[in-house]
DNA sequence: TTGTAAGCGTTATCAC
DNA sequence: GTGATAACGCTTACAA
């Protein structure tokens, strides 16, 4: 009795190929080629190994063939914070894509912070992940270009571009943000306030030549000052609504471009006291259940979160196969404009204000 | 030059303990006790150990590490979809903390189905994830209880509950939504609705105990047609809030208690042309920008799936460092109810008709 | 204090 | 066809 294994230590056996390949009386290099699928192995030993895996429940270590060089099939996703819906969805599309493919999808926030950017990409790297998903903070910064470089993983970036080229999946915000400002401009608007936020990367400054193209086209002088491109947090949105509309001249329209602005917006045209769409009309991008629902409902520019993420997906598995000799390549996902009721024409009053 | 190396292969040579130890002048035992912080290595020696790591930018293998037995530090995250915000919420608790300690989180959507959730808890045992983050859709379902068993992953439930007792982290539902029927209780309402999902987790039978129990102690009858708690869609808010605004008794107030059913509930009471709160009182849950800014502002039972997240991992992770003897305690993060303008007394109509 | 060598569980290359 | 056996890069006794 003394002498027996103690009880407390359940006694974890890792079952191996070894156990496998004596079960099935056979040698290891025959249970690999079977579980491998080499076609030099008899009918009757295929037969015997694949019962023997059944019986033992075993399964390859992952860690092991890893050191075999074995392709570890997970690829990583860095962004700046998971509770942005669009990355929510977007991590879904990728995820569902990757998974139908066998691989594993691991998310990481940066909060933004380009030195935590730089340390999940090593971390990735370390971690021999295969590919990468990543919508990186600051397209200028150069630390984590090195990184990145460095890393020499597979990348598409989202929402973002960099060059040298990388391959990327991004939305249309030059398209939207375009067609809204003509829509606005068509009402007779003529002094158009876009809040947005990325300053540094390709959506702000798409979204910038937008409303910039859409003037030009138009003919209609465009005010820098009305133009409020610094960050994307609802706080923001608070305080450069309410300094829009203290304006000696004020803005007649409003595009409020990034997911967490409307609920800034809102309230500070409310404390206003002012009316949408009467005394200022407002379009907010992405949709939401707020822009949906609020009264009056708000006009949206519109695009599949979902989509871009299983593109971004979809083209990094196509370079992952095609290797060395991958091209770089751009999607494009398409943006809508979604006509609600949170726009009309500018009042009388501030149209003569702004002549 | 025919002899030369082919260009087109850049000679990716992994740097291994072995350059490290050649290019330090030691054995790799000492690079190995150098990294791995063991007191008997001279000062000397760790110092240049410790340079040629630097200069060969070397760092241990992961994969090798991991068949050495060593903790692969990383965890994973099941729940059904990371578009219901509060689970990204969630997730960023979790990872917040994971990260902290140097652990790597990997999320994995099951949408839901039983099926899939074997299958992850499989994958993650066959990746030798060390701790589990769990919210089982079906707390009965013996095939996932069976493959969570036997996987013998550390585990902590999320708004779940199973027996025998898994660590769990939950909110209290049962207090917020006694609280709120209270509340409605108070105003003199006799005809409460509960809309929520989940028959077949803890979060719905607490909050029908909250819903039963409010109405005991007020010595108030419940109408059990009133309780539609099939599904935390928002289609199936819908639809249920039409057919309840069509009983004959219609009631006087609703809690629809689940993240997206706000957005079913307020187009059908639109739609039926009620005023909220005139015609009918309204509570949601959780909070969202569409209740602080729909028109009227929604009433919410509020609590923070971010420190719940939190609080999940730091379970975890005191899981995994008492290791056998651990405890399978539960966490409970408290509710509150947050009163805005969607709630009235009943108007007279309405109290007689009941009557 | 340090070097040597034995694994860890695979895969792949040999002979047989 | 199949069985040995040598890596893979690391950790950790055990020797020195």
């Amino acid at each position: 009795m003394a002498s027996n294994p103690p009880a407390s230590s359940p006694a974890i056996v890792r079952v191996t190929v070894h156990d496998v390949a004596r079960a099935a009386g056979v040698s290891i290099g025959t249970v690999s080629r079977v579980v491998n699928g080499a076609p030099t192995v008899k009918a009757e030993a295929r037969e015997r190994v694949n019962r023997a895996i059944a019986e033992l429940g075993w399964s390859p270590s992952v860690a092991a063939q890893a050191m075999r060089g074995v392709s570890t099939r997970m690829v990583g996703f860095i962004f700046s914070d998971i509770r942005n819906p669009l990355y929510a969805a977007m991590v879904k599309g990728a995820e569902d894509v990757f998974t139908q493919n066998g691989y594993l999808l691991v998310v990481a926030s940066s909060d933004g912070d380009p030195e935590r950017e730089m340390a999940l990409i090593d971390l990735f790297s370390r971690r021999k992940a295969e590919g990468l998903l990543f919508t990186v903070e600051q397209e200028s910064h150069a630390g984590v270009r090195k990184s990145l470089a460095a890393a020499r993983i597979p990348t598409v970036l989202l929402e973002r571009e960099l060059s040298p080229a990388v391959a990327a999946v991004g939305a249309d915000h030059y398209s939207g943000t375009r067609q809204a400002v003509e829509y606005l401009l068509g009402l007779g608007h003529r002094r158009i306030a876009l809040l947005s936020g990325g300053r540094n990367n390709r959506v702000g400054r798409d979204r910038l030549r937008g409303v910039m193209d859409a003037h030009r086209a138009a003919g209609v002088t465009l005010d820098e000052s009305l133009l409020r491109v610094e960050s994307f947090s609802s706080d923001y949105a608070f305080r450069q609504t309410q300094l829009l509309l203290s304006l000696p001249q004020p803005p007649t329209a409003l595009i409020a471009a990034g997911m967490h602005l409307l609920s800034g917006v809102l309230p500070a045209v409310r404390m206003k006291g002012l009316r949408i769409p009467q005394d200022l009309s407002l379009i907010a991008s992405n949709d939401s259940p707020l822009a949906q629902l609020a009264t009056p409902s708000i006009s949206v520019i519109r695009y599949d979160a979902y989509a871009l993420g299983r593109e971004a997906a979809l083209l990094l598995l196509h370079k992952l196969k095609a290797g060395e000799d991958a091209q770089e390549v751009r999607v494009e996902v398409p943006t809508e404009l979604l006509i609600r009721e949170s726009c009309a024409a500018p009042s009388n009053q501030a149209v003569i204000a702004s002549a």
